[in-house]
DNA sequence: CACAAAAATACGAACATTTGTTCGTATTTC
DNA sequence: GAAATACGAACAAATGTTCGTATTTTTGTG
């Protein structure tokens, strides 16, 4: 894969790109106002970056090999179901408070990838889902989990996470050990009490 | 509240938009693209919707007030917090197999209303919230719920049936019943096998 | 180190499109 | 005959991007 190296104001363009991306929506986002955030003119933009296109893909998939690198990890770690789905919530949570505004970008905006790397993204997707399924079968397999369908299971799980980035800003720190704990224990155990 | 009758062409034209806004976003979705899906040229909306806006002001507040006239009902019901909560989810699920398209908008297109209306949003989902999190109290206080933090038990819980309306299209129905019930006993439960 | 050549970066002006909306007028509905 | 609806033409504003040209930074060489 060409991964070449990103310069420190592509770096800073992408950055408030989602952070713009995040709040505004990516269709609602123009150059001028990315301009402005980094303190250039619009023109200047174009001397890092190829388009506005190439950004939304550039943190869409650069997000998506956060979860499949991780998913990656877990999937060749030496444990049982139970520890590679708490190891999953780990990555999950992780990801969220860590790059909060890129994660919303990868969930929110991808809708406005174009073809090409719309289809890629998605197979990119269907992929990481099939990953964790098999996890899934796994812990059913071996009487951890739950005999539910692996759609419900799946989708319920990974969803039940997708606030945290919400939440996160600079003004409204999230409490990480605590958050992650008692998410893990919500869907390990439910909220109901015996 | 003024809550003038809306015509049927109204009506259509709302519909396509939620269409729409779902799938193409409200700022990527053209009043000439809404024109075309309902059928005709774009000056002619303009007999019947005063703005784009006025459109994505209809659908949020529409969504609103399903939610919020449904917690009402719960909370006037005579049942201890366990049945309230399933009451809850039984509301959310509801609209998300019910509503698909106008709950996406909801959810993720809200952003775009402007300053006024936006205010008055986020007033009522606060005070929705604030509806929620008495239930989830009450509770935690007859020890029917583990005491976590409200917070995360409430985003948790809410956001774990986040992904129905994004499955739901019409060449993917969703078996209403098995959803429901498994997912309700997720949250409940957990996924673990004690 | 000096210094010219080259490459990277910044900018203003301009572009073709697309945007939401208005207006005057025709047609339909009641 | 009045009110509601539909339409074509036109609008100003905003959009992403390009181009030519300065300016800055980096590089290669004596």
């Amino acid at each position: 894969m060409p991964k070449t190296k990103i310069s420190r104001r592509k770096r800073e363009i992408l950055n408030a790109a989602a952070v713009l991306f995040r709040y505004k929506g990516y269709a609602a986002t123009s150059m001028r106002d990315l301009a402005e955030k980094v303190g250039l003119e619009v023109s200047s933009l174009y001397s890092h970056i190829k388009s506005k296109e190439e950004i939304l893909t550039t943190l869409c998939f650069h997000c998506g090999d956060l979860y499949s690198e991780g998913l990656e990890k877990i999937i060749e770690m030496d444990a049982d179901a139970l520890q590679k789905i708490d190891a999953i919530m780990d990555l999950h949570i992780n990801i969220a408070i860590d790059h909060p505004s890129s994660i919303t970008v990868f969930n929110d905006e991808w809708k406005h990838l174009s073809e090409n790397e719309l289809q890629q993204f998605l197979q990119v997707r269907r992929n990481y889902e099939k990953g964790i399924k098999q996890i899934l079968q796994e812990g059913i397999d071996c009487n951890l989990l739950k005999d539910y369908p692996l759609d419900i299971l799946m989708n319920t799980m990974l969803s039940s996470m997708r606030w945290i980035h919400y939440i996160k800003t600079d003004n409204n720190p999230i409490d990480t050990k605590i958050t992650r704990d008692i998410v893990k224990k919500m869907l390990l155990n439910g909220v109901a009490r015996k």
